[in-house]
DNA sequence: GGTAGTCGTGGAAACGTTTACAACGGCATA
DNA sequence: TATGCCGTTGTAAACGTTTCCACGACTACC
């Protein structure tokens, strides 16, 4: 005998073997009866319950994933649960988790690839039916390398990669990916601006490379030219998505020269904040003087009243976890890529431009 | 045989075998050498992580958990993720646990008791080895004899039951504790209030038999009390710890009749935002009209330029990792509960009052 | 009344690790 | 040269489940 733990002397936690005995059935009629449904006598089936019941026991999730029956859990993997883009996906994950009865692991990474392997190996041991990595990133060849070695190495251990707001693979890659329209949400926010009238949109949090902000400057890249707007490069500002950097880009922007813009179009909401927050500093008022939208959503746009585009966070987890579940049950047909639509939201942050020679005014 | 999932062609994961085999050593060779620091000879050691190098293998964290060694896990259980308050004690606890090399199993229950039991079994077969319960709660025998069960079969599982933020139980319950300072805090900020010559401070978030709102209240009335300030029961209003809460206790308030207050004490900071929304909906400007402080110091704090207590949320889930894990290290002489303490941060949300007849004004 | 099929159950192997115990070799000491 | 010890390695049992296979009892059919 190789037990360390507790004195063996009931003070031990019940095994199946207990329940057996205490129901007077097999080890294996017992398993029967809990693990899903499967044919048995009524009588005995009643019998087993009283069993566990009295005994309080649970299972053992390791010795049941020893054996061979499907793993119960989910993983996910961001840079950091109080982040509010992250914290809102993983919410999704964790709903649709407890919805299929399987439990959440969280791993964050701190935006550290170092830490994001060190993570994934931790997933592979955990034998995670589906691992679920979120998140804006730098999309170039050796990122495209590092995913599929994951994606080949989470398969062989029967787990299944989902990437989460990420570019897709090649399509001998065995993942799936859950995505959201940056382009077109960006499109969309940046018309709403341009048929108020502005012309001078200020973008800030560009970031090249970067697939998330890459994105939405396309967008917006893209409405300009849709409206015929002449495109000037200087009105991008790059910076990173954090809230300090959006106060950074307004202050130095408006310190450097005279103001040359009549909105700003913040790359997130939390640059939103920022920069609405510099913006008063300066005496300006949103929306009086300038206009400001932003992106993504979350509480902050609520309590600053902010025009911006909705992205279905919940809904992302939500999906990525229902997606990888039904492939594990049914290889085959399936979509490996899902694009979910972003909308805008109208608060009050936007007004139309008043040309100068308008005799209303 | 009664393998069921990759065919048997090589396209399998490895196992200890494979690299025992691959390094020409036993199976508790590599066993020894890839879990801890233990004997062995420099030249096996290269030999066997070369083989686990090649062969890219990992552990199976469901055998190593059966076979007795010690779990990898920590378990958190929170309302819900997306709340800041949450999510950064989570953020604590995960950043602890990456530091020990164990990973986080995350649960939410959307405070149901009916979850937070469902939950704390799945932790339980996971053998997790501690559980953090975080939140606030009602505190009555129900709750008591509840959190009493769950240490007990916790502990029968190997699990260290850990509660974070809510009242102790009674001695004999196998159970560490990690509180902060409500009441001192609370206490600290409605002096600062007072210090500046307010005396008439409506409380917003008033919320009997829950802890956290009911020992802000008490540090609101210690406050008054210590600087001879009658006690008004009519100044505190009921109502939860949202946002909406927030702007809907001023709105009824001012509705219902003039200002009669001069300050208002949030209970946290979320009721702030929401109180400060409607109090400059109302006309009133902060703090040249009305000043506010709120309780938690997280993020829209900031934002809106509150003054408010700081709780130390991080430390809080590090604290609780750490205690956890150092008592399974070693039973004895640990302190079974810890009182992290919070302070004041002071920003621009307090203005003092001028006595109408001072003849500086 | 015999045979085939169905339903419920039990026995036992297998999952991949850890660790107690035993064994082996080499070195220092007597 | 014989003895004892220590450091390193191997053998095998045990962890608690799931599931394959086999077997008995009953029902239904010819």
């Amino acid at each position: 005998m190789v037990r360390r733990a507790a004195p063996d002397n009931g003070e031990r936690r019940p095994t199946i073997r207990d329940v057996a005995a205490h129901a007077g059935v097999s080890v294996a009629t017992v398993s029967r009866i809990l693990s899903g449904t499967y044919a048995s006598a009524p009588a005995t089936r009643t019998r087993v319950l009283r069993a566990v019941r009295e005994l309080d026991y649970v299972a053992n999730a390791n010795a049941r994933g020893l054996a061979g029956a499907s793993s119960r859990s989910v993983a996910i993997i961001v840079n950091s649960v109080v982040s509010p883009h992250y914290a809102h996906v993983a919410q999704g994950v964790q709903d649709q988790a407890a919805v299929e009865g399987k439990l959440c692991i969280v791993g964050t990474t701190g935006g550290d690839p170092e830490r994001e392997l060190a993570t994934v190996q931790l997933m592979r041991e955990e034998h995670a039916e589906c691992v679920i990595l979120v998140g804006n990133v730098v999309a170039d060849e050796a990122y495209r390398e590092r995913m599929a070695d994951y994606a080949r190495a989470l398969a062989l251990a029967g787990s299944q990669l989902v990437l989460c707001g990420r570019p897709a693979l090649g399509p001998d890659v065995p993942a799936l990916v859950v995505e959201y329209d940056n382009t077109a949400g960006a499109h969309a926010i940046t018309s709403h601006l341009l048929s108020a009238g502005h012309r001078r949109i200020l973008f800030l949090g560009r970031r090249d490379n970067y697939t998330t902000p890459e994105s939405r400057v396309a967008g917006y890249r893209e409405a300009l030219a849709d409206h015929r707007v002449p495109h000037d490069p200087d009105l991008e500002v790059e910076g990173t998505m954090e809230r300090g950097e959006g106060h950074r880009m307004i202050r130095e922007r408006l310190a450097a020269g005279p103001r040359d813009f009549t909105a700003v179009f913040a790359g997130n909401d939390l640059i939103a904040a920022g920069a609405r927050q510099a913006l008063r500093e300066h005496g300006l008022r949103i929306p009086d003087d300038v206009s400001l939208v932003g992106f993504d959503d979350l509480p902050p746009a609520a309590d600053i009243d902010l025009t911006t585009v909705h992205v279905p966070h919940e809904e992302l987890g939500r999906t990525a976890v229902r997606m990888a579940l039904q492939r594990a049950r049914d290889k085959s047909g399936l979509p490996e890529r899902v694009v979910l639509g972003t909308h805008i939201v109208v608060r009050d942050s936007v007004r139309p431009v008043v040309p100068p020679d308008d005799p209303a005014r």
